[in-house]
DNA sequence: ATGAAAATGTAGCCTTGGCTACACTTGGTT
DNA sequence: AACCAAGTGTAGCCAAGGCTACATTTTCAT
């Protein structure tokens, strides 16, 4: 058994549907950051400032659950924010959330594009978005342009 | 104060924006389960049987984490499952795993309608699937449909 | 200027969905 | 028959994302 091993090596092979799988969860990580950051911008952009508080209502859950989120954003140097003083984008948060909210009109554009009524492309495009890779959303892209 | 309250009452007011997120963050947690219920069809389809390694595997998690999803599938009645004895769908699990199939073929076949490149829609497809809505699925129907 | 209401922050708990490590069946070879 | 590898199952850990309850700080009206 020096030479005549019979090669059962098995290369990782880590199959094609384990990596989408894997992928998809991973977006779903991503997520939740997205939507926050995008939500902060647009606080900021409309209203001046981005509370805890608005955040909170906005995306329908508890002050406090915003806070968490908030703190992950600045573990993730997406935003800062002081004691009582609200929260900001960094450059980072700026660009992701810039991202995020072109995306975001993307998709929506396209649902209605392929006759999806207006409330559900709205809705739809809150959970879709999170899923769309570069190549998808040039796609849709080219498609929006030429028709 | 007897009859000319302002009524000041604020009716819930549930802002739109909130319950889609809402939404979108439930959808999520039904996503794994139609994942799960898919893959034991398609095992039981076609090689016969579905074994939690198996399962664990093609999902690239560790057998561990299948296991207690398995556990899931049975407390939700989508599944049965003895002992070493491998899974099986249950009436309810047979039909999730059929809407889920039909709804991922759709998805994955608009995809390639407005121009994604297949590797892209398959794997976008994965996560994408489980935030459209039977709207939208109508929708999707009736575009491919006519053109 | 002060006192109450609103906003903020903290602590602790829960569930999900992952993981690793360890124990126990099963079943096929020898 | 007995052994061993593969498959199963269990336990315990972790982080994320929710929540409620409680404490603290700001703010704003009087």
């Amino acid at each position: 058994m020096t030479t005549a091993e019979p090669a059962p090596i098995e290369l990782p092979e880590e199959p094609t549907q384990a990596r989408r799988f894997g992928k998809a969860r991973t977006a779903q990580s991503a997520a939740l950051l997205e939507d926050y950051a995008e939500l902060i911008a647009d606080l900021l952009a409309t209203g001046g400032e981005a509370r805890p508080t608005d955040i909170a209502r906005r995306l329908g859950v508890s002050h406090a659950t915003a806070i968490k989120a908030i703190a992950r954003l600045k573990r993730e140097g997406l935003a800062t924010a002081r004691p009582y003083r609200g929260v900001f984008l960094t450059e980072a948060g700026e660009h992701l959330a810039g991202r995020v909210r072109l995306r975001h009109r993307l998709v929506v554009d396209l649902l209605l594009a392929v006759g999806v009524p207006r409330e559900a492309a709205e809705q739809d495009a809150e959970g879709i978005e999170h899923h769309v890779s570069d190549a998808t959303l040039a796609a849709f892209s080219r498609f929006l342009a030429g028709r």
